[in-house]
DNA sequence: AGCGATCAGATTGTCAGATAATCTAACGAG
DNA sequence: CTCGTTAGATTATCTGACAATCTGATCGCT
């Protein structure tokens, strides 16, 4: 199996040589990997320091731990992965301006999946309608920035990208300070805009949906210049 | 500062609590981190444990930990960790389609603000254009494959939209294994493609460069099905 | 005064030994 | 046959400790 190890961070040559037997091995996800016991023993070394390694790649997938069971081949995830990239310096730095840009990519870019979709499951138009009226008849803030994000999320999730669903979240982050600062009567202008988008789904305007949508991303730009 | 610890995983509550610092404190990176008997106490946990976390976040890059004098705020690298997540495709759980679907989106929604920008800095275009020579000389499927990338990611590039720049760059990690199936015949056509790209881009052709990107991108779609 | 060597203190890296928590399979009782 | 219990296996977490590395302060020499 694998030999004992030779130099720098101890528990990162061990992240290294599990990997070169998961790949050696060809090992798929749910496969079956040594023991924490077995590994230490194997690399000579503490289990304590395999552990280590282990938690490094079961951040990210690689590798599933079950107590009493032992550890498995993982699968790496993209929304995971997605997740941090909010330390990227990209995201963590972005311009404000950025961030809206990328809204609208994103954004006007799922709605002919939307629709699309939306044809053949009516489910869809219902929940968004759903959140426009629970939207309606909100009465605070908190409450409106909620639905605001979950207006916006269920339409990327409606696209069936969990790419950009993850991307979208990610973003969200990001943009949230600036929900914060939307006036009363601003949010009631949205209101209506999330109501014009639903409707123009339900049609099949994609174009026309793209357009709202676009200007309803874009209210923010005055506000956070 | 932080509060002790309710539930789940340990080590993974802590994670996400070191995580919560960094954004609520907005460090950057190279910014002191609590050392590890620091955050052990603070959360009520063995250091150990604090460092099956640090570890896990280490990983991706998000914490750095010097022997001696302690833990600072990291910054994810894509390139480190397209390492990781790439030494096994077999391990990734992305729907191919998804992806290209997700990549149509990104990269033709970044084409307006590619050639806005292009209109005024014409070293765009040529960058563009010099990666397109050099795909057409080039004869090894590696030198394409990198080309390939890097067309693509100056195009990402050039629209100034960090945040999609690092996504694309996301997507490309769980991208690359279908690039490496793409035969002789359809690398040649995939250079006139990108000629193609970067000639409607230089007309200021949105709408003609964008058909042709997603025809280029789509041009995936049966082979990985 | 400036430079280099040494040392003390601080912190991470790794270990040994141990108990707690969880899962699975086997066995026994009804 | 089904359900409950138990034993064994393995991961989760802990205490206590020493090793390795870094940094800044101090001292000695030129």
């Amino acid at each position: 199996m694998m030999k004992a190890l030779p130099r720098t961070k101890i528990r990162d040559q061990a992240a290294e040589r599990i990997k070169e037997h998961i790949v050696a091995r060809k090992l798929l996800p749910g496969d079956r990997l040594p023991t924490e016991t077995e590994l230490a023993e194997t690399f000579g070394i503490s289990r304590l320091s395999v552990r280590e390694a282990t938690k490094a790649l079961e951040f990210l997938g690689i590798v599933r731990a079950k107590t009493g069971v032992g550890l498995t081949v993982g699968q790496i995830e993209l929304p995971r992965v997605a997740e941090h990239l909010g330390f990227h310096p990209a995201l963590h730095c972005a311009d404000p301006q950025q961030l809206i840009d990328s809204r609208v990519i994103i954004e006007t870019g799922v709605l002919s999946h939307v629709t699309r979709r939306m044809a053949d499951d009516d489910s869809i138009r219902k929940k968004l309608q759903k959140l426009v009226d629970q939207f309606r008849s909100a009465r605070d803030l908190k409450t409106w920035i909620e639905l605001d994000i979950e207006f916006h999320r269920t339409l990327l999730e409606s696209s069936g990208l969990t790419p950009l669903v993850a991307f979208g979240d990610l973003l969200r982050i990001f943009f949230q300070r600036f929900r914060e600062s939307v006036k009363k009567a601003e949010w009631k202008v949205g209101i209506d805009s999330h109501q014009c988008i639903v409707d123009h789904l339900a049609a099949g305007d994609v174009a026309q949906a793209a357009a709202e949508l676009r200007t309803h991303i874009e209210s923010h730009r005055e506000r956070i210049r």
